[in-house]
DNA sequence: TTTTAATAATAGTAATACTATTATTAAAAA
DNA sequence: TTTTTAATAATAGTATTACTATTATTAAAA
């Protein structure tokens, strides 16, 4: 079964909404392509428009410059994680299959036949979150991106999984806390796996297990 | 007490060593105190070298280029948070104990009184951990850097915990990730008090204890 | 005293991160 | 149908960045 998610924007991140024409969807899904491949650092919006066949000006029409582009693409992650969250988390009742489940949909790589809208992959947006989330808040202007709400998606997910950890133990104090250390342990974790191993305990290959065993010890040994 | 620790660094950082010339040692200085000031983005060799009354050349004939500049300072604070936890665990026997003692030495904010070496300032160095750290490996010349031996501080230092883990709990899998999730969790909870508040459950001011709290609750429960 | 080596300054370059202006196309109003 | 307006794209620019190559200056060694 596959999600049809469609994620509304924060449209103080774009200048021209990018889902509304051709060119928009293709600034968005080459893009995200681009960054993948070469890096944040190294993107520009001229080597976006000559993959693309178009100008730099026309890029620049969509999105005010680089690092909103990636806060756009990181957030739709974010947000596109929270619907699943939600989706998945539905008919269950036990609180501790519930973290379970969420642990689960924060560790397990997309397979990459989910394609849940006709621009986004969802594992290109997986492997740009490992490699490139954190980017999007560690500026200088995080304060008057946080007032523009463009970190509400993130916000909106652990406050999703806080309360959930709350329902499983009134008593713990650091809810959010926790839910933050879990996403963005379930990323850097994956990133040193990939790139700096000896920084954890996993193999390269087939790891989903032991990480998911990894991050269970962690929340329920905290929580019980 | 103050410790004086000499830190021994990677020579593929530099060119020409910094610490043996008036100018390197300025530049080091400075351009911690301009990063910190404007952000890593911001930073430039050229507005350095304006802050310093120097030229542009001639940072560059002792750093390659600014991310190598930027690794020299984050692997000093690394070597140098290391060599605190030697020192501090040294007459400690108690496994328990070790492990609070190193959680307090990553939590705990360094007094600004505190000067180790005539140029490095350890608040500053903790401050850029916490702005610009992941930086340091979040691009993909990780491979690369990581032949060149730039993270050995990184993980000598997440070795030396995990260390730590085993001896409290020999039958834990997980010792490097867990220490590398403490590592990084320290530093990205700090910055989320500071910047994403509603990321965490902590204060803006006097948040120490209750963020090693924290840490116990997740290390301990982890492990017991 | 001369040679050599270390260091700094000058002057460049290609690329980056944009902006302002002009041209083209499409839709709406007269 | 024609004209006006609006949307979009392309052209052509700029200041800054991230360097490098060359030349000048100073200091130390032979």
């Amino acid at each position: 079964m596959e999600l049809d998610i469609r994620v509304k924007m924060n449209n103080k991140l774009f200048l021209r909404n990018p889902e509304e024409t051709v060119l928009g969807k293709k600034i968005v899904k080459h893009g995200l392509l681009l960054i993948n491949k070469i890096g944040f650092e190294e993107f520009t919006f001229k080597k976006l428009s000559i993959e693309i066949e178009t100008t730099e000006a026309s890029v620049y029409r969509y999105f005010e410059n680089k690092h909103k582009f990636l806060v756009y693409l990181i957030t739709w992650y974010w947000s596109y994680i929270e619907c699943k969250i939600v989706f998945y988390l539905n008919n269950i009742t036990n609180y501790e299959l519930k973290l379970k489940t969420i642990i689960k949909l924060l560790i397990e790589e997309p397979v990459s036949k989910n394609i849940n809208n006709d621009f986004i992959l969802e594992k290109d947006v997986y492997n740009l979150i490992m490699w490139e989330g954190s980017k999007a808040y560690l500026t200088k202007h995080v304060n008057k991106d946080n007032k523009d709400s463009l970190f509400k998606p993130y916000k909106d997910l652990c406050e999703r999984i806080s309360k959930v950890i709350k329902e499983f133990n009134p008593k713990f104090k650091y809810a959010h806390s926790l839910a933050s250390t879990m996403l963005e342990t379930a990323h850097s974790q994956k990133f040193f796996i990939q790139n700096l191993p000896s920084l954890t305990d996993f193999k390269k290959v087939n790891n989903e297990k032991s990480m998911i065993l990894f991050m269970e010890s962690i929340v329920f040994g905290t929580l019980k």
